[in-house]
DNA sequence: ACCTAAACCTGGGCGC
DNA sequence: TGCGCCCAGGTTTAGG
């Protein structure tokens, strides 16, 4: 679930709630989602201190006293959620971080996709970020890479995929995954099938705009939450109730009034409105 | 370079 | 009510 504005909400949630609390101790019943293992994670990670929380696109990244790093991904239904540790357990619980004062971190994930990966030094995760493409804006992303505007046209005018999964290419641009593609093509106007490169610069400019745009609704209203997404405070965010193209197959386009289509691109569900976006 | 399908998992919704 | 099928916001891998 969890796309550029959902991590960097929950990243917010956690620097204010979690930097400074020490881990006393690990549990998990889902072994194979704590990397490499959790006997390792154990012996890393106990008796630290958690000094800082960043994120570079999906990415979070919690950094201990001990210079190790842990690296999480929710994949599409993960959670990082901060409870006292007398609040009842949460749905799809399988790892629990012990914290002092009574705290826990607990990371809940429904289809088990995520992990938490135990990096040994900055060096580390410097390799595993390399492989992400720069970011649409600076939000407190720990990387130096900045999407200009210029760099995204070169981007977009050196591929001929279609413009929607080039949006969702990690490898290509970091952070951007189904529902900010769907809704920022819908912003620009611009079909999702259409190939990169025979975009004009007009609509590359117009494209890029609109990217900075619902990223910054997505994070206003602290991230959309369709079915699983929560914040550290395990609260959903309201940019749902504000979608214009995601999920709204049949329903009217608010713009035309035209009926948005829902195709399949990618293997993935991509609602458009055929009249508007041309 | 690009395309597809399948895999990792669980649960909700739909049609019959 | 129940069963089977399809769907789900991510990423990786295998094969063409």
């Amino acid at each position: 679930m969890p796309e550029l504005p959902e991590v960097e909400t929950i990243k917010l949630g956690l620097q204010k709630f979690l930097v400074g609390k020490k881990i006393l101790e690990v549990w998990t019943d889902s072994p194979k989602q704590l990397q490499p293992s959790l006997s390792t994670i154990k012996e890393n990670t106990v008796g630290s201190t958690i000094k800082k929380i960043d994120r570079r696109a999906k990415l979070l990244q919690i950094y201990l006293s001990n210079g190790k790093i842990l690296a999480v991904h929710l994949k599409l239904t993960g959670r990082l959620i901060i409870r006292k540790n007398e609040v009842p357990q949460d749905e799809w619980q399988h790892a629990i971080f012990k914290l002092s004062d009574g705290w826990e971190l607990r990371f809940c994930d429904l289809r088990k996709f995520g992990y938490l990966k135990l990096l040994n030094s900055e060096k580390e995760l410097d390799k595993l970020l390399a492989e992400f493409g720069p970011e649409p804006f600076v939000a407190g992303s720990s990387g130096q890479a900045l999407l200009t505007l210029e760099l995204f046209k070169k981007i977009v005018s050196s591929s001929k995929i279609a413009i929607k999964q080039l949006l969702m290419d990690q490898k290509k641009i970091g952070g951007i995954g189904n529902i900010y593609a769907c809704e920022a093509l819908f912003s620009a106007k611009i079909n999702p099938k259409r190939p990169a490169k025979k975009m004009t610069d007009e609509e590359m400019k117009i494209l890029y705009e609109s990217i900075e745009k619902v990223l910054k609704l997505g994070l206003k209203y602290h991230g959309a939450s369709d079915q699983y997404y929560v914040d550290a405070q395990g609260q959903k965010g309201s940019y749902q109730n504000h979608f214009l193209a995601y999920g709204r197959k049949g329903e009217k386009c608010r713009v035309c009034g035209g009926i948005i289509q829902k195709i399949k691109l990618g293997g993935r569900g991509t609602y458009f409105c055929k009249r508007c976006q041309k």
